[in-house]
DNA sequence: GTCAGTGCAAACTTTTTGCAACTAC
DNA sequence: GTAGTTGCAAAAAGTTTGCACTGAC
C-alpha cells in the first residue's frame, strides 16, 4: 500500500470513528491525522506541535494535540509508548508489528520484528480481557554502552582492590 | 523463600551493589529497600513517600526516594513501569515473571503468568543488544469497560438513526 | 576531615483544566 | 442556534536541580 493511499484510508477510519462517536470532523483534526501519518518512527508532543507549524502552516495548540491524540488512540490509528520522560507515540494503521529494545544507559530505542513472537503473544489467552494491542519492551544495554560500562566497572574493581592493599 | 529471608537477601545484593560502585551506605537507603520489598504490587514514588513515613517513622525527601529507585533499577532490585501518568515501580529479586494487562478504559492493571510468553522472549535472539529485563503490556478492555463501551456504542447508533430518519 | 548523600525549596517539564471565542452540525 | 472544539493562559502533577547541611567512610 503507497503512502497517499494509506493516509487517505487512514482519513476515511477516522471519520467513521468520529460518526460513530458523535464527534465533530474539524480541520484540525484531519491536518493533525495527515502530519502524524507522514512521521515514520517516534515523536512526542513538542515535535508534533513544531511539524504543524513548519509544514501545514496550519498552528494548532497544544491542548488540541492532546485531545486529538485521545481520539486517534481510541480509534487505533496511533499508540501511545511511555519511554523516557515524555510520552512518545507512533502511527501503527498498517504498520508492521515490531518491539523495541530500549538501552537503559543512553535511551536509545530501536525496533526490531519477530514473527514468532507476534504470533505467541497474539494467541495469548487472556481471561476477561479483549486484547486491542501490546507493546513490548525489551531492557538492556546496547552495545556500545555496554563495552562502557564494561571499562567504568573494571576501573572500579582496580580501584578497590589497591585501596584493600594499602 | 520466606518474606524475611528475601528482604535480607536484597539487602546483601543492594550492600554488594553500593560496595562495588564506590556509593556509600546510608540507613535511608536501607529504609527504603525494605519498604519497596514489604509493598505487594506496583507502587509510584508519592504511596512510597507516605509509606515511608507511616511504617517506619522514617520520613525522607521525594529527592532521595528519586535516587535510591535509580540505584535499585541499577542494581536488578527494582523495575520502572510506565502506565497511566505517572511512573510505577515494582520490587523485581524473586518475583515470578509476569505480564501486564492494562485496561484503556478504566487504566485498571493486572498481572498473568505465561510459562510458553516467558521462553519464547527470553529466547530471541538480540542484535548489538544485552537483554536486562523486559516488560510485556497488553492494552485492550477489561470485561466491565467492555461492556459498558457496547452499551454506549448501541445508543449512539441508535440516536444517529433517529435522526437519519427525521 | 572529606565528599557523597540528604532535605528543602525552587525550577522545570509535561499534561490538564477553565473559560471565552469560534464553528461544525 | 447550540453544543462540541479550539486557543490561551493558568494550574496541576511529576521530576530534577542547586545549595547548605549532615554523616559514612
Amino acid at each position: 500500500m503507497d503512502h497517499q493511499h494509506v493516509k487517505d484510508t487512514v482519513r476515511q477510519i477516522f471519520t467513521e470513528y468520529l460518526s460513530l462517536n458523535g464527534h465533530r470532523k474539524t480541520p484540525e483534526r484531519y491536518a493533525i491525522l495527515d502530519i502524524i501519518y507522514s512521521i515514520d518512527g517516534h515523536f512526542d508532543i513538542d515535535t508534533l506541535y513544531m511539524l504543524m507549524a513548519e509544514r501545514k502552516k496550519f498552528r494548532v495548540s497544544r491542548a488540541t494535540l492532546y485531545n486529538t491524540i485521545i481520539l486517534l488512540i481510541n480509534a487505533n490509528l496511533v499508540v501511545k509508548h511511555q519511554f523516557g520522560n515524555s510520552s512518545q507515540y507512533e502511527k501503527c494503521y498498517s504498520q508492521g508489528t515490531h518491539h523495541h529494545q530500549i538501552c537503559t544507559q543512553c535511551g536509545k530505542v530501536s525496533e526490531f520484528h519477530s514473527e514468532e513472537l507476534q504470533q505467541v503473544i497474539g494467541n495469548t489467552k487472556l481471561k476477561n480481557f479483549r486484547l486491542a494491542h501490546y507493546s513490548l519492551y525489551i531492557y538492556g544495554l546496547c552495545t556500545k554502552c555496554s563495552r562502557a560500562k564494561t571499562m567504568k566497572q573494571k576501573k572500579l574493581n582496580n580501584q578497590n582492590n589497591q585501596k584493600k592493599e594499602k
